[in-house]
DNA sequence: AGCCCAACTGTAAGCGCATACAGTTGTGCC
DNA sequence: GGCACAACTGTATGCGCTTACAGTTGGGCT
């Protein structure tokens, strides 16, 4: 029976095709077919070819589904991380303007971005890392009401999960814990017995805050995040660590959200200016900088401005942006070695890694 | 037999639980365990109860294998774009070094971004509408050997897949397609008989063009992306269809790669000034501005410049970047709304969404 | 020629769930 | 009190694959 190409080219997947299909074509039994797939080398060549060209005839892809049930294993492994909150669009109805072009002005007032390169990065590490070790990568974010369904429907699909730290209420986490191993990101160990991956904070903001003393500077301020961040309470901790060291250091302390918006007001309404301005990480200390060429203000030269996190953005800023630069990227691949680790031997003892940062001097503090 | 909730509660995943346990415990069948977690309503409250209390007590997690294999779907949507290269520690250990913190300084000689923002915004299109309409959503790169591998393995995982134009090969693509629905971005429909979701890559061109031109520069540099990339190609159109509406104007063409170091390459080895550079697309034009910056020439004075994209970046630049923004985060929504619709609908015919775009214009072409 | 063993290949039993269909129970009504 | 029917619940099957185990084949030996 031959059949044009053409014709089953273009059937419309009537049925996606299975083993069984592709069995019957090559003339062999689908444990062979499985073989031909899985463990090439076990099966006669000849045997081989017939089952490859009937894979290629029929368009056949194996069901990850079925494959996953039968080894009990997805080779799947999770992201979850906060949610950018769905702002766009929210009744989700897109128009096709095609032919459409507006043209704007935008003169810097509108809203800044509110994009967290953050996760995007330790995004990226993690896809990386994942794909290297022959696992797939699901990820997800945190939608406020419907997060726990969010979070036991990707555990049932996973092999194991990468968590950032506060995004899932502990008692959550334990229930999805017995069933696949999680990490921790961007938390250090505490009572709990997951994995943890994080930064070394506290040494970071130590170092840099030194820095800034170094330069003779006594008159600080320090912009913080959000106290429920683990991170930001770390940070806060080195910046502290730093500054008793020093004799007649006067400290204001300002309570921000980590955003950049946060950052442009708060430095928008100092009246009395520090010599500098310690940021609990990059994003407010953008803000800042974008307050200081509002207010004409000269950085370094007036204030000196340091940040957190080391994202691109700093790189490119005016002036460019001294920080505190955390390997996100390594920080992804990580999270995705723990979680492997402990998918090779679940006995392992609960690992805490700790990465290092490097104090990137730039001209916002020189 | 009363079981002590401790004893149970940090046992080390002896054994994943499944319905058979739960129904077990809750003396019921599979069937109702079942009901309870796909159709609450169906089944009696009390029992609802019973039910649910074995869930939460042995720490049940359905298996999405067993779910999609029984059902027929995953509810799992494929995002496959071009693979950030693996540059970065390409033997993968990490070494923890806790308590190390370097100290290095940049003096922006180093090597610029490699990281193209493009994919994290469509990325996060995609992610919030998958999940928004109840699909997961799984990410893979396309490395370059093991691409078909990873294409195979992700078109078996998922009910339907988005690919950026030109990461997979034609071939591959039908392969796949012939059993789950594709929908390819950034790139207007050829031949091929997939849905595609693109920008209105030419009129913008044109239109930022147009608006280059109105401020009577006549002296034009293009610099274009690699010549395989579609929108590049549309972009170029777009340059020339606005170019040869006017008289007098003379243009040299240039063959860059999208990336900011050729931007700034090119731009430092330009010997007669043009009055304006139009790149086709802003990581070009930052390298761009970055090399004015170096030679000290004055943007928007001594030349225009600008970009295509719209990138967070461009907003924080100096000057600030005139260019045209597209919606990548909506492209991204919008791959996932055409798979669903034809997830719903197989029989729709083959469409082509083209998303508007808008001229921003800021202070590097005024 | 007969035997043994390596190299293949086939058979069959699940994996954990959804669901059609077949009970079972409880309620209102005559 | 008995019947019809609604509201639940249980039984049984199959989704498409992996894999232990049981054949089958053929070549090298004696």
């Amino acid at each position: 029976m031959q059949t044009r190409g053409t014709r089953e080219d273009d059937a419309i997947m009537a049925k996606a095709p299975t083993v069984y299909d592709v069995a019957e074509r090559a003339r062999v039994s689908i444990a062979s077919v499985s073989r031909v797939l899985r463990n090439p080398d076990s099966v006669k060549e000849q045997t081989r070819e017939r089952v490859l060209e009937a894979v290629r005839h029929l368009g056949y892809v194996p069901s990850a589904n079925a494959r996953g049930l039968a080894a009990r294993r997805t080779n799947v492994i999770g992201l979850f991380f906060p949610g950018h909150d769905d702002v766009t669009g929210s009744d989700g109805r897109l128009v096709a303007a095609s032919g459409g072009v507006t043209v704007v002005r935008d003169d810097a007032t509108g809203d800044p971005e509110t994009h967290n390169y953050y996760f995007d990065e330790v995004l990226r590490g993690a896809e990386i890392e994942a794909w290297r070790r022959g696992f797939a990568l699901m990820v997800a974010a945190g939608r406020g009401a419907s997060r726990e369904a969010i979070v036991n429907d990707i555990a049932g699909r996973v092999d194991g999960l990468a968590v950032l730290a506060r995004t899932v209420p502990d008692e959550l986490l334990a229930h999805v814990a017995r069933r696949i191993p999680v990490v921790v990101l961007a938390a250090t160990r505490g009572t709990d017995e997951f994995d943890h991956v994080s930064v070394n904070n506290a040494p970071g903001m130590q170092a840099i805050t030194e820095h800034v003393l170094s330069t003779g500077a006594r008159r600080l301020m320090y912009i913080a995040g959000p106290e429920d961040s683990p991170d930001d309470r770390e940070r806060l901790e080195g910046f502290r660590a730093a500054v008793d060291r020093v004799d007649g250091v006067t400290v204001e302390l300002v309570r921000g959200d980590f955003s950049r918006v946060r950052g442009r007001e708060i430095a928008l309404g100092i009246e009395a200016m520090p010599e500098a301005i310690v940021c609990a990480n990059d994003q407010t200390a953008l803000g800042v900088l974008d307050a200081m060429g509002r207010r004409s203000i000269s950085v370094p030269d007036d204030v000196m401005v340091t940040g957190f996190d080391g994202i691109a953005a700093g790189r490119h800023s005016t002036p460019r942006l001294t920080t505190v630069h955390q390997p996100m990227v390594e920080l992804g691949r990580a999270a995705i070695q723990a979680l492997t680790a402990r998918l090779d031997d679940p006995a392992l003892d609960a690992q805490s890694l700790v990465l290092p940062v490097q104090v990137v001097l730039r001209d916002s503090c020189p």
